[in-house]
DNA sequence: TCTGGGGTCCTAGGACCC
DNA sequence: TCTGGGGTCCTAGGACCC
């Protein structure tokens, strides 16, 4: 008997990515732990683990720790810096096997993708999980886990349930005795202050959210995000996978000081620069600015930004740098400062196939009626 | 032992217009 | 002149994820 739900989607995670490359890279690591981040001095204050190898991880050691703490707490780790361009390399080598296969591949940064098809049995989709696993393996050297579900969300939990390098389905039939006694949190897009808000109405577990009813969820969450959670925890989700190359829509760098800035001419450098290496990226992407943001961060960690729409879309320095420094002159700047943060949101290119929307002009609402 | 960096999406509220 | 109802645009802030 077939179980219920399909077509299936597989979601593909290759295992402690960052650190499962650089342990390619340096085959006499193989085993040992490694933890990437910073610059790989793991003395360096305001630096944290980016990703912890499997032998890292028994240790305690987890990605977003600060560095001088993993490293207390694994001093014999080697420590490596980031270094993104080897992970986009070895991204593009994933995801250009996974595409190979000839099913649509729905790429989710470095690490993950999303692959979908005409999979109808279930058997089919684990046994394409099985073939991407070795290959993957055979072509790179990296493991990974795949989660297979009707929609990605609940492919993307299944996930959680395979690692590392194994393979596991959620399905309609094993959903509820596998998910429903857990915390809400277990639901992917369901977080730490959602999960509060829904304890504090006496909903803990996703068979309890899953029971609510829908009215009480939009009533507290809004029309979109009520109905998002409850479909959620009764293992809905999206169940399309595109292949379409993801347009960005937006680019941003921020920098944490080592020690927090207290002049202003200071700031206003560091902003500068900011501005002019995201713009340039944003340019080499040929794309176009619409808004440019600030972002602040005290000592205290107080955290704020400002955004301005600008009045045309552009690429010029002189405007995006000009309108960076206005915003940033819109803080209160007496206290000393973290962080500071540029992000510029692009126009989205015109779907080259869309037609022009036609004028809508509804009978009593002609112009210049009123 | 203090808390990185890069993203997306949703909601709320004010301004403004019809 | 007052009032109601809708719609869009804009910014701020929150929440979540890798």
């Amino acid at each position: 008997m077939t179980p219920a739900g399909g077509p299936w989607i597989l979601h593909v995670d290759v295992d402690a990515f960052l650190a499962s490359v650089e342990l390619q890279r340096h085959p006499e690591l193989a085993g040992l732990p490694v933890i990437v981040g910073g610059s790989g001095d793991p003395s360096e204050p305001r630096k944290v683990v980016t990703c912890a190898s499997y032998g890292a991880r028994t240790y305690g050691v987890h990605a977003g720790m600060p560095l001088r703490r993993a490293a207390r707490r694994c001093p014999d780790a080697t420590f490596l810096p980031s270094d993104p361009a080897a992970y986009d390399a070895a991204s593009e080598q994933v995801m250009g096997l996974l595409r190979d296969l000839g099913h649509p591949v729905e790429v989710w940064g470095w690490d993950e993708a999303y692959v979908g098809g005409d999979l109808v049995e279930l058997r089919e989709a684990v046994d394409l999980a099985g073939r991407i696993q070795d290959l993957v393996t055979a072509g790179t050297g990296l493991t990974c886990s795949v989660g297979i579900s009707d929609n990605k969300q609940r492919a993307k939990v299944a996930t959680g349930f395979g690692k590392p390098a194994g393979i596991h389905a959620l399905t309609d039939e094993n959903w509820m005795a596998t998910m429903g006694d857990r915390a809400v949190d277990a639901l992917w897009g369901v977080g730490p202050k959602t999960a509060k808000e829904l304890g504090a109405m006496g909903i803990t577990t996703v068979a309890e959210l899953a029971g609510t009813d829908a009215a009480t969820l939009t009533s507290a969450f809004g029309p979109t995000t009520g109905l998002w959670i409850l479909l959620l925890a009764k293992g809905g989700g999206d169940d399309t996978v595109s292949a379409q190359p993801w347009v960005p829509r937006s680019r941003s760098h921020v920098v944490t000081f080592a020690d927090d800035l207290t002049d202003r001419a200071d700031m206003a450098d560091a902003v500068t620069d900011l501005a002019h290496r995201t713009l340039a990226e944003v340019v080499e992407q040929h794309r176009v600015v619409t808004r440019v943001a600030v972002t602040v961060r005290t000592a205290s960690f107080f955290t704020r930004t400002r955004i301005r729409k600008l009045d045309l879309p552009t690429t010029d320095p002189g405007a995006v740098v000009t309108t960076a420094l206005a915003l940033l002159d819109l803080f209160d700047l007496d206290r000393p400062v973290r962080l500071l943060g540029v992000r510029l949101e692009l126009a989205m290119p015109a779907p080259a196939s869309a037609p022009m929307p036609a004028p809508r002009l509804a009978a009593g609402d002609v112009a210049g009626d009123r």
